[in-house]
DNA sequence: TTTTGAGTTGTTCGA
DNA sequence: GTCGAACAACTCAAA
């Protein structure tokens, strides 16, 4: 039996190879493919993300010539009963670290244990699993850069090859069909599939791969992949990217943003609270705003007016396209976490919901980074300028008023600073909300307010979870 | 154990 | 208009 989760693809596919082999090995070559819709859990989905996976299912079943079996129900339960019913000798997948994963991998596995059936787990959804890049002492890395630095020493496989003998899939006649795909309010969704992740790639290094250094912080230009929703569905597993590159800059800083995703996996897996709580548990002290005036303030967060061209752009291509270009997504959680002072957790959490490449571990600690209380905690001083950004990184306007109607009627790079352009509030854009200069100021006073000269504990498991004072410097030179 | 150098993505101000 | 310095104090990684 093969469980298909976050890697809904056929090459390179570790976890199906071993399925497909352990069954020719059983003589047959029977395999049953099986993917599971958990009753409880799916209608928390936005439409968006529930239309995407429905989408690369039906990709996916396509690939196996319509031999897919769905299922509804919880996998505790439902993984056992099915390998019972078809008598498997053994469940395989991939390991899946996010979130509840490894609890519920355990129970299946003890409960399949418990009828003498094994479970397998081939393969991760990174090029290195979580828990292999470790500093010399055992501990994890902390800081992305030596991290970087070991986990290219560490090295990768080469991509799997596919099954020598393609298998005898089974068992479709008891599929339980699959979801309703919802209307997406708007949404408008990508193709989906493993077809079109490869295609994907080959346009990417075909051209904006070269200068990928430059371009991918230019949210008008098509400069960066768009392999974040595949990368999270596992249509396309990271060893495929990355058997494909070089050492020229582009293919260079590519690489990195790769080794980004599996940094931030390593962490989550070491820290799992750090999906919803602090890196850095100081910055739970400090001041944010809450109550009404907050939340009307976070609904115009939301809904892209904010009054701040740039980040009213990002906040609407989320809405209409269920992504957003990585510059923008960071210009926009500045704002949210720096002048409207909420509280991270609200921004993550709305992302989630709408991004169709929204991953726990990259998302919370993207967040972090951005309110400096993740790795690599950004300076204090750190704030980004949404005025500024628009203008270094959509110098002509055309990613604003791509997404924003109100203000097409303004020509170029002005487009960023509406208040300086006569009548460009007659066609509904809203003027500011709050007035960034102020807010900087306000967010760094905040800042300067934690507690300083103390240090925390940094893992939760600790019985002894204090601020302790840190200890006095040794001399400085010449005393 | 101690020391040293470094730490993704910025902004502002004044020369 | 350009450019470099200043903007805290701290933790982390490695020698």
């Amino acid at each position: 039996m093969l469980w298909f989760r976050r890697d809904l693809r056929i090459h390179d596919n570790p976890a199906l190879v071993e399925a497909v082999e352990g069954a020719w090995a059983d003589g047959d070559g029977n395999v049953v493919a099986v993917v599971l819709i958990d009753p409880n859990l799916w209608p928390g989905w936005g439409p968006g993300k529930q239309a995407y996976l429905i989408d690369s299912l039906r990709s996916l079943d396509e690939s196996l010539g319509g031999n897919l079996v769905i299922r509804h129900g919880k996998a505790q339960d439902v993984i056992p009963a099915i390998a019972k019913e078809f008598g498997a000798s053994a469940v395989h997948c991939a390991a899946d670290y996010t979130g509840n994963g490894i609890a519920r991998d355990n129970e299946a596995a003890s409960r399949l244990s418990a009828s003498g059936i094994e479970f397998v787990k081939t393969g991760s959804g990174y090029a290195v699993a979580p828990g292999r890049v470790a500093k010399d002492d055992g501990t994890y890395y902390k800081v992305y850069t030596p991290f970087y630095k070991r986990w290219m020493i560490h090295g990768w496989r080469a991509p799997a090859a596919d099954p020598a003998k393609a298998p005898n899939w089974i068992g479709v006649d008891t599929c339980d069909g699959y979801p309703e795909r919802p209307d997406t309010a708007g949404v408008e969704i990508p193709r989906a599939g493993e077809a079109a992740a490869l295609e994907l790639f080959e346009t990417f290094l075909a051209g904006p791969i070269d200068t990928y250094d430059e371009d991918r912080n230019r949210p008008d230009l098509a400069g960066t992949s768009r392999l974040s929703i595949a990368l999270k569905w596992g249509e396309i597993h990271p060893r495929t990217l990355l058997a494909r590159l070089g050492d020229s800059k582009g293919h260079e800083v590519f690489r990195k943003e790769i080794a980004w995703r599996e940094f931030y996996a390593e962490v989550s897996y070491q820290r799992p609270d750090t999906f919803t709580d602090y890196f850095n548990p100081l910055y739970a002290q400090m001041q944010y705003d809450t109550g009404k005036e907050a939340d009307e303030k976070f609904a115009a967060w939301c809904e892209g007016r904010t009054g701040y061209p740039f980040v009213d752009a990002g906040m609407r291509q989320l809405r209409t396209e269920g992504w957003m270009h990585n510059r923008v997504r960071m210009v926009v959680a500045s704002f949210l976490l720096k002048d409207l002072h909420i509280e991270w957790q609200r921004g993550a959490n709305y992302f989630f919901d709408w991004l169709l490449d929204g991953d726990l571990a990259s998302n919370s600690h993207g967040w972090q980074w951005t309110a400096g209380c993740g790795t690599d905690a950004s300076p204090y001083y750190r704030v980004f300028n949404p005025i500024g950004q628009g203008i270094k990184f959509d110098p002509n306007g055309e990613y604003v008023r791509k997404y924003i109607p109100e203000l097409a009627h303004i020509p170029g790079g002005a487009v960023h600073e509406p208040w300086n352009v006569p009548g460009a509030f007659d066609h509904g854009y809203p003027e500011p909300i709050v007035d960034h200069a102020a807010e900087r100021l306000e967010a760094l006073d905040r800042l300067s307010k934690l507690p300083k000269g103390v240090q925390v504990a940094q893992n939760p498991h600790d019985d002894d979870l204090k601020i302790r004072p840190v200890k006095k410097a040794a001399n400085p030179k010449g005393k």
